[in-house]
RNA sequence: CGCGGGGUGGAGCAGUCAGGUAGCUCGUUGGGCUCAUAACCCAAAGGUCGCAGGUUCAAAUCCUGCCCCCGCAA
């Protein structure tokens, strides 16, 4: 069970590895893009390349969803961001009950989007958890995990990218092991929570430092993305860095823009701290690098963003 | 038929409403200046104005159809 990129890894490592796969289920096709147009999650794609059986309830909790899954037979269930709250009655369905597969270092970063906010919290090092789901939000006991540094520039697509690959792999290594691996309890004192992001999230406050603010850069891609506003359009920043602690100007107020010539746009942030756009794009236009955008636009020092 | 913006030398834009010599900021190439430079000065190359029709003496600009890109909403 899952739907989006980041958990076709692990359906792939599962076949790879010669386990037999009696369905998948994934959400249903749903009105995507311009023009709305009826849109196949990532999942669906690759299971019919496969060749595989694939299964779209519109709701989970119903009897018939119940029976249809318990019908399967199964001896586990592998859960990799499916994207609905599973009811114990699923959990329980079968020998092995269900397996999940986690992104972040459990107990921390519970939720919806643990990758984004790991990078958010400016962490160093995130990894995956597997656990065997309970009928909690991510407190199942913990079988594996595996922990991966983050880069200071990468993005949270990037990183998920690379944690659905090592998900994967722990996946294939829990499977194998699963009658030796002895779960453990998480210490629920330390659990941390990662939301769903919401739109108003990505509005960029300039009154955080530039180093919360270009993790935010970061770890809000690909959704909902960190946007200002300049000229009363949406401008969302791609890429950033932080400038130098010693060219703070913390006379400044934030959101001032204090260079725009060349490749340089830097924004005042709080404290002083100075933000530098490497990349953005304004609403209706595509992605651009900021020389690009400097060159067609009339913008100066002095100006400010999110007005 | 969800709403909207856009396609103009290599890049980002102006010009389109009120048809008439295609412009700006960069980049590229050559030359100059300088101890030196990604800095500065001078010069040059480079455009079927998305595609196809139509109107007109004349179309980037007006009309029709098509292709492609992007934002919003879901």
């Amino acid at each position: 069970m899952g739907t989006p990129q980041a958990a076709v890894p692990s359906l792939k490592k599962i076949l790879e590895n010669g386990h037999q796969v009696v369905g998948v289920w994934t959400q249903p096709d749903r009105p995507a893009g311009r023009g709305n147009r009826l849109t196949p999650p990532p999942v669906k794609e690759f299971a019919l390349v496969e060749g595989l059986e694939v299964f779209q309830p519109q709701k989970i909790k119903t009897v018939e969803s119940l029976e249809l899954f318990r019908s399967h037979r199964a001896d586990v269930a592998v859960v990799v961001a499916y994207g609905r709250i599973l009811p114990q009655t699923f959990l329980e369905a079968f020998p092995e009950g269900a397996i999940n597969v986690h992104f972040s270092i459990l107990p921390k970063y519970r939720g919806a989007a643990p990758v984004n906010w790991a990078i958010v919290r400016g962490e160093r090092e995130t990894g995956v958890t597997t656990m065997k789901m309970d009928a909690g939000l991510d407190t199942g006991d913990i079988l594996l995990q595996s922990q991966t540094p983050i880069a200071e520039d990468e993005n949270a697509v990037e990183l998920m990218e690379r944690l659905s690959v090592l998900g994967a792999d722990l996946l294939a290594k829990t499977l194998a092991e699963l009658d030796e691996i002895e779960p453990v309890a998480q210490d629920h004192e330390k659990a941390t929570l990662a939301p769903i992001l919401k739109k108003e999230d990505g509005l960029i406050n300039w009154g955080l430092t530039a180093f919360e603010i270009n993790n935010r850069v970061r770890g809000f891609q690909p959704f909902p993305k960190s946007f200002s506003v300049f000229e009363g359009q949406k401008l969302t920043v791609w890429r950033s860095s932080v400038e130098k602690e010693k060219d703070r100007v913390p006379d400044k107020k934030p959101g001032e823009i204090i260079s725009a010539t060349g490749d340089s746009l830097l924004v005042v942030c709080g404290d002083g701290s100075i933000l530098k756009i490497l990349e953005l794009q304004i609403e209706g236009k595509r992605r651009m690098a900021t020389r690009d955008f400097l060159n067609g636009v009339k913008i100066k020092a002095g100006d400010f963003l999110g007005v």
